[in-house]
RNA sequence: GCUCUUGUAGCUCAGUCGGUAGAGCGCUUCCUUGGUAAGGACGAGGUCACCGGUUCAAAUCCGGUCAAGAGCUCCA
């Protein structure tokens, strides 16, 4: 018989809602706990992944709700983007309607998994009451000065007429039409995210985050110290500013390394129109698609521009090259080049026959110029380094670096990989950007009055090859604010990552229509204490995040320094090791598995089957044992369900009941004292589920229920009667179910967390384990308050020990209290 | 190339302070049963990837090797 899975859960899902259990609100005498997952974007039916993922967030807002927090889960959906302006294209529909059908669908899902969500706070993006203070923000942040424009190049196909993200670039080709991408210098909206890179790089304001993710934001954003120095033009007032992390080189710099799109360089080409060969490098250079532009395996190229350079510190002409390997983004866009101690100067050098000179010299042993075959970049003795000769290299970075200070030549600095955050997207499916482009006044922001600047929906979206928006004449066409004058719209939309950056502070005030949130609710909830999704968003998402949660904290709205407190990145779920996918043909339906073995089962599967930070591999089977253990539970409760209520009113004396009884006595307490540290403490649901199998183990052991005297059915009530508790957390159909089977009126989570008692954990008969030299060679089972000494000879007379101690003399006697005796003897 | 993670039963994974190698699934045999993709009992199955070191004692700590996976990789 299965137990009545379908009913159990439709009734409590029913009783959940009736008594708002998931509905949290600021007035509370309990402590606040904020846990969420991250926000999905609309698919349409959930597959396994999902289930997954909230499962696991579910059971830390139920092992909260239990600990007596006022929980709050909210959920909602990251409905902007490209999936669903193409998923719309692809049924002929619009994504408004396309969108709000998959959130229908996935809401319904949700609930009959049981997820204790807070739907009264449900957000998505593409609603004009979330996108309005998106665009209200961006408006706070350009205040700031932390919007700007700026033309660079960009990925662009000229048949789709939009900019491609360097993801979207397939072997220099647009991944959707298969036209030759181009780079286009384009005029494009950024985040100064830079200006938060140092803040960025410190996570003292976290609680818990793995250390992988920090690891790998701080290596995204990349800081490193160097040395900022300023090159003269040659018969020129001109000066090229270089950033270094190795100083101690300088001496050895035999060119200056230089991209096109340097500033000077495009001066040059201006200047000389007539120099082929430079202008035809540069062009092509340029049109290069970044992606293999910035590889490691592109050879290297250059042309020499018949310019110099004068190195500051001896004065040496320095010729300089337009190359390809210098990338203008970083640091001052500028490299000073030493191809005797950098690999990739060397290589370059090499090709075109350009000089070098050795200023560092191997300890080990001379370098000598003509028989180096790659460069030396190790540390070593200064040569041909004027007063710094004879130093150590090391030492000489900050010691030529203070020299050049002192005579005005540069500074220290440091430079970050980050770059700032491109976030114009020319597509009709994202938030527009608030601002008018007019004649006479330039950019305006749209007044805060007229916001939202509403996405208008009469577009043929898919109809036309350029950003649809282009296509509505009457959204496009306004009046200037300032002026009056005929003006035109900005076009471009947001990237959907500026949506995501801030909706867990939306949660906290969701229906707010004054302000993105109110400071005093949002201060409430925040920072989020538990937040959980994938590890792919370290750099991305969870970067941009934290940007503008400090952003906001400089406004005033938030007082914390960081959005996530804790943060757990799951695990996916695997078929035959692979990631479940459409492509692959391996999903499973998480609908079916519900309909036929019910969300608990699901649920118990996909947290026993691993750590929520690990992979899930999917199997039939571990499904089936899901279920089976279930309706283990079931039937034990179920069945013995008269002896049990009568058993709960009793107490046990324990001097009153078999060992077997002691045996299962031990297990409750140690089980809850496991479960606790497991769920709680360590977020192993896999293993704190185990201890709940093993524990019911023990309790179907007993046979005959109704044969025990009152003091053990005391004990075996109590077994049985905390197996509702362990269970809420990842079964909560079920548990709610049983609990109030067992004749409790509350529901599972008031009756708080189980507890356990100390005393119970002590087991009055101990098995010691006898080795002589490390090899096992006796048990004995003796009275826990035995003494050493009768303890120590009671091992020596085992019949095992004795015999494997013939003609030897014991030098060690190592008792291990409670567990082992160790005997290290010898000849 | 660099960094990190993992390697334990056929499979998926536990193993806390170094102290008797464990759960679930699967498998063997048996019992129950004309509601069975069911229930119950007993059991088998391990060189803890490999080599070395520390220790009375190593899956656990240290060093090395191998294998698998992930991230980064012209960043001056």
């Amino acid at each position: 018989m299965e137990y009545p899975f379908t009913e159990i859960e439709r009734k409590w899902q029913e009783n959940w809602k009736i008594a708002r259990l998931a509905n949290a609100s600021e007035s509370s005498a309990k402590p606040k706990y904020y846990v969420l997952s991250m926000f999905p974007y609309p698919s349409g039916a959930l597959h396994c992944g999902h289930a997954s993922n909230y499962s696991i967030g579910d059971a830390i807002a139920r092992l909260k709700l239990m600990e007596g927090y006022n929980v709050m889960q909210p959920m909602g959906y990251d409905s902007f983007g490209m999936p669903a302006e193409n998923f719309a294209i692809k049924n002929n529909s619009h994504p408004r309607f396309t969108t709000e059908d998959n959130i229908a669908i996935m809401r319904r899902q949700f609930n009959r998994l049981g997820f204790g969500f807070d739907w009264e706070r449900e957000q998505s993006t593409c609603r004009p009451e979330y996108y309005h203070w998106g665009q209200y923000l961006f408006k706070r942040m350009y205040e700031k000065g932390l919007v700007y424009r700026k033309k660079s190049f960009q990925n662009w196909c000229e048949e789709c007429n939009t900019v491609l993200a360097n993801e979207q670039v397939e072997d220099g080709r647009c991944w959707r039409c298969g036209t030759e991408v181009i780079q286009k210098d384009l005029d494009q909206w950024y985040f100064r995210i830079t200006d938060y890179a140092e803040e960025l790089l410190d996570f003292s304001g976290v609680i818990d985050w793995p250390e992988r993710v920090m690891t790998m934001q701080k290596n995204w954003i990349g800081k490193s110290y160097g040395t900022e120095i300023h090159f003269l033009l040659e018969h020129s007032e001109a000066v090229i500013p270089v950033f270094t992390t190795r100083p101690d080189t300088i001496f050895g710099v035999t060119f200056m390394a230089l991209p096109p799109e340097h500033p000077l360089v495009q001066k040059w080409l201006a200047d000389d129109p007539e120099n082929k060969e430079l202008h035809e490098f540069c062009h092509r250079v340029m049109n290069e698609d970044k992606i293999s532009r910035s590889s490691a395996e592109t050879t290297k190229e250059g042309v020499f521009t018949g310019r110099y350079c004068i190195n500051p510190l001896n004065g040496d002409k320095v010729q300089i090259w337009i190359t390809n390997y210098v990338l203008m983004d970083y640091g001052t866009g500028a490299v000073m080049a030493v191809p005797a101690h950098d690999q990739r100067d060397f290589d370059f050098a090499v090709k075109y026959n350009i000089p070098m000179k050795i200023v560092i010299q191997n300890p080990e042993q001379s370098l000598v110029l003509s028989q180096m075959k790659q460069a030396y970049v190790e540390p070593g003795i200064m040569v041909a380094s004027a007063q710094f000769d004879g130093m150590d290299s090391l030492a000489a970075k900050d010691a030529i670096s203070l020299w050049i200070e002192e005579q005005g030549l540069g500074k220290r600095t440091a430079t970050y990989r980050l770059r700032d955050w491109g976030i114009s997207r020319q597509r009709y499916w994202g938030n527009p950007i608030p601002v008018i482009h007019c004649p006479s006044c330039g950019i305006v922001l749209v007044p805060d009055e007229d916001l939202p600047v509403l996405l208008p929906d009469n577009v043929q979206v898919g109809k036309t090859t350029s950003n649809p928006l282009l296509s509505v004449p009457e959204w496009l066409n306004v009046e200037c604010p300032k002026c009056g004058q005929a003006a035109r719209r900005e076009t471009d939309t947001m990237d959907t990552f500026v949506d995501s950056s801030w909706y867990y502070g939306r949660y906290t005030d969701p229906h707010n229509e004054e302000r993105p949130f109110d400071p005093a609710r949002a201060n409430y909830w925040l920072p989020v204490d538990q937040y959980i999704g994938g590890i792919e968003h370290a750099c991305m998402h969870l970067l941009y995040a934290r940007f503008f949660h400090k952003f906001m904290r400089d406004l005033g709205w938030v007082n914390s320094d960081e959005p996530f407190a804790r943060l757990l990145t799951q695990g996916m779920v695997l078929k035959d090791g692979a990631k479940m996918s459409k492509s692959k043909g391996n999903m499973v339906d998480p609908q079916y598995i519900i309909d036929r073995f019910g969300a608990d089962t699901l649920r118990v599967f996909l947290l026993f089957s691993s750590p929520p930070d690990k992979d899930v591999e999917w199997s039939d089977d571990g499904v089936m044992g899901s279920f089976r253990f279930l309706n283990r539970i079931w039937r034990l409760i179920e069945s013995n369900l008269d002896v049990l209520k009568r058993g709960m009113t009793l107490n046990a004396d324990i001097a009153n009941i078999s060992p077997a009884l002691k045996e299962l006595l031990y297990s409750s307490h140690f089980t809850v004292k496991k479960w606790l540290d497991d769920s709680l403490h360590r977020k192993q649901y896999n293993t704190a589920i185990a201890a709940v199998m093993e524990h019911l183990n023990h309790c179907v052991a007993v046979k005959d229920p109704a044969s025990l005297n009152d003091d053990e059915l005391a004990v075996f009530a109590e077994a049985c009667g905390i197996i509702p508790q362990l269970l809420y957390p990842f079964a909560p159909h079920i548990a709610e179910e049983l609990w109030h089977l067992l004749g409790f009126e509350s529901m599972v989570h008031e009756g708080g967390l189980p507890g356990y008692e100390e005393s119970y954990l002590v087991r009055d008969i101990i098995t010691y384990v006898i080795q002589v030299n490390g090899k096992l060679r006796g048990k004995l089972e003796v009275p826990a308050d035995i003494s050493e000494a009768e303890l120590k000879s009671k091992a020596l007379e085992l019949e095992n020990v004795a015999k494997s101690l013939e003609g030897l003399t014991v030098r060690k006697l190592i008792v291990i209290p409670g567990k082992m005796i160790s005997i290290a003897a010898s000849r």
